[in-house]
DNA sequence: CTAACTCGGATATCTTCTGTCCGAGACGAC
DNA sequence: GTCGTCTCGGACAGAAGATATCCGAGTTAG
């Protein structure tokens, strides 16, 4: 029950891209954050076929918001990512062994299935309730505006 | 972001075990449903670890509830089995790199930790409001009481 | 037209999960 | 009391996914 490592960077990276307003090139994210430059491209590009971001190519290319952020929710980041499959996937474990429950008696999912599936839905439901504008704005109030300000400066 | 598929395994041998009022030996739970004696050995040695299900040694031995149904939490099941720490884990970005936020301005969790933390609490506050003994009500209204009648023969 | 810079996918390495095995201990039969 | 059998418990390989990296294709600016 772990997440992705990488799901960390790509939610500051959506961050910086919304304060940023040209395209930002992999390596420099990469190097503002401190992490592998190679590995952070792999996150980049789930972004990108996910459409979450837009790739910029040739000399002064790099990376952008493809949407408004306040129509990026943390839930699209991490979907991208980390894959959008539930944690819990049920085998039908009752329909094996000696006693199995006959199929037609399976009309509806599994009780054990059903709390998991909720528990998932819930999860999801807190992660679709925040957007990277939400984010940014937390940002702002946590250190002052002048950090975006900062970074702008810096790419 | 995917659970160990022996949490599906831990949760139907819970309701199992509630059903039985005899220890039931772990081989006799994986010929029911039908999965790897060895490797179910192993989930259900994290139940006991955790004190969810007591063992009892010897000829006439087997698992058992240690508990009470009504006080046993999917929760509690999930966390003996896949482990209690959070899917995400903050590794301090913000505090790297050239643009590092100085450790003083720190005092709160960064914000991108406090949705994915607030999701995390949403999805266990999920699994702790079902009990095993609520899985057990659920089967008998999908299948009728008959199920567990037969469950208790068969062990 | 050249050249430099960018992304994108294909490629190794490594930790974690999955699956298996055999030994220590305990109960029941005799 | 002793033996035999059955049980759990932790130690041991194999497979899968995540992590980290590299070089080629395409594009833009000068």
């Amino acid at each position: 029950m772990k997440m992705s490592g990488g799901v960390e960077w790509a939610l500051h990276c959506a961050v910086v891209l919304n304060a940023a307003e040209r395209p930002v090139p992999a390596a420099r994210l990469a190097e503002l954050h401190d992490v592998s430059a190679s590995y952070l491209a792999k996150q980049l590009q789930a972004l990108s076929r996910a459409e979450i971001i837009r790739s910029v190519q040739g000399h002064a290319g790099g990376y952008e918001l493809a949407r408004p952020a306040t129509s990026i929710t943390v839930l699209d980041v991490v979907e991208a990512v980390d894959g959008a499959q539930p944690a819990f996937v049920c085998t039908e474990i009752r329909q094996r062994g000696p006693l199995a429950t006959p199929p037609e008696a399976c009309d509806k999912p599994c009780p054990v299935f059903r709390a998991m599936n909720a528990a998932d839905q819930a999860w999801r439901a807190a992660l679709r309730a925040v957007t990277i504008a939400d984010l940014a704005d937390d940002v702002v109030a946590d250190n002052g505006e002048g950090a975006f300000t900062l970074v702008r400066a810096w790419l």
